[in-house]
DNA sequence: GTCAATTCACATGAAAGAGACCACGGTCTAGTG
DNA sequence: CTAGACCGTGGTCTCTTTCATGTGAATTGACGA
């Protein structure tokens, strides 16, 4: 072991990295070109136009699945705005919210805050009223005369927590505004999202849509083919790998993020490994990392009750091959809280806590009716045993059993 | 055998409580000139 | 006289509990053939 660890330093240092610019593989990154998106493109750019010419351009509306490029052709489209507004001194403003972070803009009162601190105003996390808040914005807005463009990502998931009624607030605004005009462009995962909106919003909100395709294949393939120009060395992606990260993703709904993070994650590995080129089976080996990692960390933030939910079903689960029902996932569900000293939730509870991992894929839990036996949730682990194992592992520890 | 009623074991909704956090205005206190 | 400490009030947020209502098909039991 003498030359051991500096040894393995300098050939890390010797090593020439696969990567000449990661950034280009990262899920924000903004390229200069955007495949396969034109006519999108088009529309988006040519429905915001009007707002170059201090005109309110027409409430937007974009859906499409998760990776087909909404929010990149959107940000790509309001930056180049920003650019040419800013160049010719005109008077717009372009705000952009992704309304599922945590504690910016998930409730009424945050995400109104949110835009009040957009135009410089100190909105405190809480303590004030609602109303007081929107007074606030809105005296602010109105200020002078111009543009406001409000580009809310994820907007679905803003509206199933709180509710549409805002939205509804933030579209009648611009009757009351004197001198600003406000435009709201929505960006929803959720392709049926606009049918659960009030008709009022909904005619309001979506005087324009662009709905996004996912990408097949062969698309998927050019992209990152792109990206790995602009981010690898030469040769440093082996023969078939890109065709097989993009059926990869093709398959899943034709997600463009997931085959990037798949080729970004490959290539760490390869890296890891010391090989020179990313092969084949650095992408299965991805794909089992990127899987086992999304389990680990999401189970290691969760609190207390939400692990000892889940590390009941894992055990269970570990212990019977066959579903799983509520009913006997709660009661071992009170054993293992009587275990860690937890005073246990409500059955109510627990059961939301079961639909909230099924949502985020942890588990797979089924709404079946057994007849006369009831109606339950048949509940599944989502992944392979050995991650369950993992993952179970890692819950006993974090629960301290 | 057929068909409607029954029944189970929860799912799902709504409302409301508890406990934290916070702003704001008023009052009190101690230090300063 | 004034700055800062210290309430009380009123507001939001999150997580829960409580209460109420809904649900889908296996089972049951009445009915008719």
């Amino acid at each position: 072991m003498e030359k051991g660890l500096g040894q393995f330093f300098e050939d890390y240092l010797e090593q020439e990295s696969l990567f000449t610019n990661k950034e280009h593989l990262q899920p924000n990154f903004v390229p200069e070109t955007i495949t396969h998106r034109d006519e999108q493109l088009h529309s988006v750019a040519s429905i915001l136009a009007p707002c170059l010419r201090c005109q309110k351009p027409s409430n937007l509306f974009v859906y499409g699945k998760t990776g087909t490029g909404k929010t990149l052709t959107v940000t790509y489209t309001t930056q180049q705005l920003e650019s040419v507004a800013k160049k010719k001194n005109l008077p717009l403003k372009i705000i952009y919210l992704n309304c599922k972070l945590k504690k910016v803009a998930d409730t009424e009162y945050r995400l109104i805050a949110q835009l009040a601190r957009e135009f410089g105003k100190a909105i405190p996390p809480t303590g004030l009223p609602t109303d007081e808040v929107y007074s606030i914005f809105f005296k602010e807005i109105d200020k002078e005369k111009r543009i406001i463009l409000i580009v809310l990502d994820e907007i679905d998931v803003l509206v199933g927590k709180i509710g549409d009624e805002m939205l509804y607030n933030l579209t009648r605004i611009n009757a009351e505004l004197k001198n600003a005009q406000l435009s709201i462009v929505g960006i929803s995962n959720d392709v049926i999202f606009t049918e659960r909106l009030d008709p009022r919003v909904k005619s309001s909100l979506s005087e324009e849509e662009i709905i996004y395709p996912p990408y097949n294949a062969l698309h998927l393939q050019q992209i990152l083919e792109q990206r790995v120009k602009l981010s690898m060395r030469k040769n440093a992606v082996a023969e078939g790998v890109i065709a097989k990260c993009a059926a990869i993703a093709a398959r899943e709904h034709g997600d463009a993020r997931r085959a990037i993070e798949l080729l970004r994650v490959s290539g760490e590995l390869a890296e890891r490994d010391g090989s020179t080129q990313i092969a084949i089976a650095h992408i299965d080996q991805a794909e089992d990392t990127i899987e086992k990692d999304k389990v680990i960390e999401l189970v290691k933030g969760q609190p207390k009750h939400y692990q000892a939910t889940l590390f009941s079903i894992f055990d269970l689960g570990t212990q019977r091959k066959d579903a799983l029902f509520t009913g006997e996932v709660y009661e071992h569900y009170k054993y293992v809280c009587q275990q860690v000293a937890l005073r246990p939730l409500t059955q109510r509870r627990v059961s939301d806590i079961i639909g909230e991992f099924d949502v985020l894929g942890v588990i797979n839990a089924k709404v079946i009716s057994k007849g006369r036996f009831g109606r339950t949730r048949e509940i599944f682990p989502s992944t392979s045993q050995g991650l369950v194992d993992n993952a179970k592992a890692t819950l006993s520890e974090e629960l301290g059993l």
